[in-house]
DNA sequence: GTCCGCATGTAAGGTGTTACATGATTCT
DNA sequence: AGAATCATGTAACACCTTACATGCGGAC
């Protein structure tokens, strides 16, 4: 995951590793965190997977600058063309990045997604009717009331995101710059 | 993070492994999910620790029932009462629980909670009206249509949490028949 | 000259997933 | 009899966090 993030992040050109840290922090921070504990080894990783380059700045500090190879691009597109899932917020990192995506791809991925959403949707619908239902017949509903309330946040929360995703469908196509076809 | 859900889930009554699988999914499923890989060593876990105890049930097959003892009853609601954070919607896990805790930590809780959220929305507020003045200048602003439809969603997910908490905070006061007023 | 921000990295530990392995019971 | 569901558990691996360790450069 993280490494996707990294080569997403370097899309817009080299950095250094703490640069990458707090562009993370700054940008995709609100959903997705990212520690040195775990950046530093994965842009090691990278970079011995090719799929990053790291060169020492000579300037003063050991800073190194870490270049997108044309393998790591290709590997974060790919990725970036992986269908979309609600697990753990991988979706809103994709949609992040979905500039980089060609529009006919993403056209798909987000209509999909929607689908996907309505049918959660309609299941929590279905569900909380039958638990409105249930909570009649119980003495004391109050002593429930935080339980049933995350229903209706689960319910609340999946309509923006349905929203959302609705609004970003009506967006005007717009081909990418620097994203490809691949994959 | 599992130990306290499971101790939750077995404030309910005694339940076997497989049961409280089930109860995960089909309540707090929306938002956290448990594996039998991390659920079965975590049972153990607490059952060497004396937070819960495990009994065969002669009962044909080789299931087992768990029953929280007093001292899991304890770690449980320690866990409960401690402050919300937004960190992997742990926050939506203890409110889930909440019914537990006793009304006045509750509302406490609850209330700067929702004073987090507000402080956070401001945020997000004054870094949108900033980002838009800086999308005004750009020669073509459809390029980051994506990126920065990101924060139109971190926007509206904070005021769809908010507007529920707040919600939440409404609620006639209801003490838990479970809970205590400890720790 | 001291504190803060920049800068990189390692080690230990925590936490979880997937896949594997096994077997009983219930439903059709 | 076979399939689905109930039921428990281990092992390997993935992945990340926290704490530690180190040092440069600029601001005040």
């Amino acid at each position: 995951m993280i490494d996707d993030v990294i080569l997403g992040i370097l899309m817009e050109g080299p950095m250094s590793g703490y640069d990458i840290k707090r562009t993370i922090d700054q940008s995709v921070g609100f959903f997705y965190s990212a520690s040195f504990g775990s950046l530093y080894p994965a842009l090691k990783r990278l970079d011995e997977q090719k799929l990053i380059e790291g060169e020492e700045t000579g300037s003063s500090k050991n800073k190194k600058l870490y270049t997108l190879r044309p393998e790591g691009r290709d590997r974060f597109l790919a990725w970036l063309a992986e269908p979309l899932t609600r697990a753990r917020n991988e979706h809103m990192l994709k949609i992040f990045f979905y500039d980089y995506l060609n529009a006919e791809l993403r056209r798909g991925r987000l209509q999909s997604f929607s689908g996907q959403l309505q049918g959660e949707l309609h299941h929590l619908r279905a569900v909380q009717e039958i638990v409105d239902r249930e909570t009649e017949e119980l003495e004391d509903p109050g002593a429930y009331a935080h339980r049933l309330s995350v229903l209706t946040y689960g319910l609340r929360s999946l309509e923006t995101v349905l929203n959302w995703v609705q609004d970003l469908q009506q967006l005007p196509v717009n081909q990418p710059s620097k994203g490809t076809d691949e994959s």
